[in-house]
DNA sequence: TTGTAGGCGTTATCAC
DNA sequence: GTGATAACGCCTACAA
């Protein structure tokens, strides 16, 4: 590679004298920037930003930690957060943790020694993240939660609604007269499936849950015990195994909302297989605008999150607070219900 | 941050002293390791990897350049390149290009200051890139392009044998009784939809459309003028217009082969607003196994690209030049034919 | 206007 | 076994 003292030797001048041509600041000749910069051009020499940023003490590179980038949700708000922080001068270090804490504190700790100015993570579920945030080791002088939110270390996160816009799917649901309305929440840390709610912190899934229950206590309908569903996140089969569950209950719910488009493939598999039409034979609303959901026959009902404008978000609030602005409070963006046409009438009252 | 100079005064002893413990090379007393070890692990230092690599002259970082990180194809592979990378001790760098090959070049530019040791990259469709190879202002040592060829520039590639794949696709439907085949390529550069074969080099999409063209000729099968549409990749609603005009022809296909997902769902969608039952009214193979396909109703028969494998190849192929290896001849993984059930005889024969 | 010199945090060579 | 010292490539205060 080509450094800054080749440059100076091929233009007979300085080290300094190129340093000052490059970087157009203190006083230089014109006659002599313009020679510096031919040269450096046509040797092709490219600043090394490692120098520079050891010198300078930060490196404009910032972290991303996901618990798996392949997740639609993810790979959305990885474009957003690349983008932004593109357009914002950082470059972006990318780890995937296959929502292993283990993984995590290894990228946490790699990344830390990498010296990026900022770090944006979804911390993976279960396990301590205090070494996030532990004063020695912190990995980072500025960090962002992305769809998560930690309470106990008062980090910056962004979220979305959706407490509120699980209450929305039930209130439109029970307007159309649904009385037994069922939930599948996919986010289990456990294996199969269960009945009792895990006690999740800090998970915006446990916000859809809460909204759930909120949104049948307003509409003034009951809860029974297996019309709302723990299954695990990692076991592919377990969400289906648990609708297909709940499908054979003497009194099954006639619509069911499902907390991410995971779980909504779940449901709409296992509905071919019981030779259910959606609509017409059970009602349903998912979490998350997947692309597929459109085309769908018939298109599906969802929760639009804001999947874009967090990661956006995310990394506008990280860069802010690089530059020393203060945290900012928790950031919630608004999700949009957007009613298609897995909504009808439920059919023993048609 | 603490540096090693605090670790050494913290310890009473030398920088070299507490470089020799943490790096574990040269002699050095039990006793002063274990102590300098204590209180480095006390004091939270973490080795500073830019002044290590300033030194070293290697980063361990590499890069990845994709034009669409949200695409869930690139997602699935942005996620085993980051995994492959991480296990061989590299981190990774990511930039999505939005297909715009200037940013392509703004990010190459920026990976190569920052010292990256390799760089693995799907080229922008269009324009030059000679930005990649030029040995001067080449990005990194190593190159590797993913689910691209660049011929003319003769580095290695990493792609899965579509041609072949195609083919099988066009015969499976020809077995079934299909002869009115077409197909749509969701690829094109340029905005709506063509009849006209764009020349386009070194993308598979090419190979999927002569794969398509070679199965045709094999089954003794004429491909009529309009049975082949190349709709625009930027423009959302190219594809479900193509494939409206195709269905409007006075004789149209029976069976439809689509050369990515994105495409597919452009299908169903139409199909849907046609009134027509996929498997029974109209056949259909895709390219790429969305995690949907199987949802469906029908289950939709695919070409199943070996997405996660070829992430893994370029990271592995990539971290070996790195070592100094000579570049590996063009990679191609299998892909597999996958058949479900959107591909039925022919209404007419049946 | 231009050059000299020192330091950012490492690692490694060479004396002691 | 341990410490002083130089070097990686860059930036910049200061001197000329």
């Amino acid at each position: 590679m080509v450094t800054i003292v080749d440059v100076a030797r091929a233009a007979n001048v300085s080290r300094s004298t190129v340093s000052r041509a490059l970087s157009g600041y203190g006083r230089i000749g014109d006659a002599t920037r313009e020679k510096v910069l031919a040269v450096a051009e046509e040797l092709g020499y490219r600043p090394n930003d490692l120098a520079r940023a050891t010198r300078e003490g930060r490196s404009r590179t910032i972290g991303l930690i996901v618990t798996d980038i392949a997740n639609p949700f993810f790979a959305e708000a990885t474009k957003a957060v690349a983008n932004t922080a593109a357009e914002l001068g950082y470059e972006l270090l990318v780890a995937d943790t296959n929502e292993d804490a283990e993984i995590e504190r290894r990228a946490t700790r790699v990344f830390a020694e990498k010296r990026i100015d900022g770090l944006i993570v979804v911390p993976a579920p279960g396990g301590s993240h205090d070494h996030l945030f532990e004063s020695v080791g912190r990995p980072a002088p500025a960090v962002v939660l992305l769809d998560r939110r930690l309470l106990q270390y008062g980090v910056t996160s962004v979220t979305s609604d959706d407490s509120r816009a699980a209450a929305e799917a039930v209130a439109l649901l029970a307007s159309k007269g649904h009385t037994r309305i069922g939930m599948i929440d996919g986010n289990w840390t456990g294996s199969g499936f269960t009945k009792t709610r895990p006690r999740t912190r800090g998970s915006t899934t446990a916000d859809r849950s809460d909204g759930f229950s909120m949104g049948m206590k307003r509409a003034g309908l009951p809860v029974r015990s297996g019309w709302m569903l723990y299954s695990s996140a990692r076991e592919l089969y377990a969400a289906q195994t648990a609708f297909a569950w709940m499908l054979r209950q003497a009194e099954h719910p006639t619509a069911i909302v499902t907390n991410n488009s995971d779980v909504a493939l779940a449901v709409l598999t296992v509905c071919r297989e019981f030779d259910l039409a959606i609509g017409a034979d059970i009602s349903m609303v998912t979490f998350d605008d997947a692309n597929w959901a459109k085309a769908f026959n018939p298109p599906i009902s969802v929760v639009s999150r804001p999947v874009a404008k967090m990661g956006e978000a995310a990394a506008r609030e990280l860069v802010a607070q690089i530059d020393v602005h203060p945290p900012s409070r928790p950031i919630v963006l608004p999700n949009v219900l957007i009613d298609r046409e897995s909504v009808t009438a439920p059919r023993n009252l048609a």
